[in-house]
DNA sequence: AGCAGGCACTTGACAGAGCAACTATTGCCG
DNA sequence: CGGCAATAGTTGCTCTGTCAAGTGCCTGCT
């Protein structure tokens, strides 16, 4: 009696989505063990990136909030821990005092600069690698119409548009 | 002088972790919305969907752990929680008294069945409905084979077993 | 049998993140 | 110019989840 129920929890939309989570999220535990190696959790490690790739190495409060996954006040105390330990500073905007940046410093550029290396070995063995260069182009187109859809927003501006060189 | 570290954040292994984190969580975003409207949180609804399709809509408290990204802490909580709403109950094992089943109530069936068809439309409109067939097809591949080296447990038992029907 | 070690789950303390409310600026419109 | 809505950022409260420690149960070894 209950088949409409059951017909329901075997689409294979749902199987689709797993895959989906279970990809990303397996691939962020992979490489979860390096981060905590270099005392960085991932979000540290996304705003250090932001800011390391943003002209004059800083970005707005604000601007670095919609580039990560944070709310705005999420970042204010992301930036309040890195800023205790030395990796980022505040520096006021001359142009508008309600602003801030958020700057990356030479501490945290170089500890990026130790990250980087490894974090590179993790993606290309448990991700890019895995892939032949073709499949591994098809996956990414898909993954950009996917998320152009779903995300409009990080289509501009971020490393997205240098890409089309 | 720099020219090291710039080169180092502007690999392409970069913008395709970046594209894969920005397909997930945009997409995860679009579904909440839904969730919220229902009073369901996303693992609740992991909870519930892992539970209805296990035999006996019923899962030991570890495995259900296994299933998700939760700590068995975090599956306690979890399970607590959505006790006090109806959605779920805990039943003793009866070979293992260390052990306790998470079992789907009649209350957590009926909410999956309502919030469903609405996240089946929005896994269609934002994911799987973007891409032509053949193209999800490779996708989907790609991602399989990404999972299961970076997840390889998720590969054994789950619902993926039972795919090649 | 009996105990040593391991397992399933829970609990206490704590960290990270979001929302809503608050402050300080800015800039628009009369 | 004066006031008012909108914006940038911060802070208080709360929720969710982790880790480490604790409890009770199981199992393998002697």
């Amino acid at each position: 009696m209950n088949t409409d129920r059951e017909d329901l929890l075997d689409d294979p939309r749902l199987t689709a989505v797993g895959l989906l989570a279970e990809a990303y999220t397996g691939l962020m535990n992979r490489l979860a063990a390096q981060f905590d190696e270099h005392r960085l959790s991932q979000v540290e490690f996304e705003v250090l990136m932001r800011l390391a790739r943003s002209p004059g190495k800083r970005l707005r409060m604000t601007d670095l909030a919609g580039q990560t996954t944070l709310s705005t006040s999420g970042v204010t105390r992301v930036v309040d821990r890195m800023e205790r330990s030395g990796l980022v500073c505040r520096e006021a905007c001359p142009s508008d005092r309600r602003s801030s940046y958020a700057v990356i410093t030479e501490a945290g550029s170089q500890r990026i600069a130790e990250v980087l290396p490894g974090h590179l070995e993790l993606l290309q063995k448990w991700y890019v690698g895995m892939l032949p260069t073709d499949q591994l182009t098809q996956l990414l187109d898909s993954l950009r119409t996917i998320r152009d859809a779903v995300n409009p927003c990080a289509a501009a501006g971020s490393a997205e548009t240098a890409q089309p060189a």
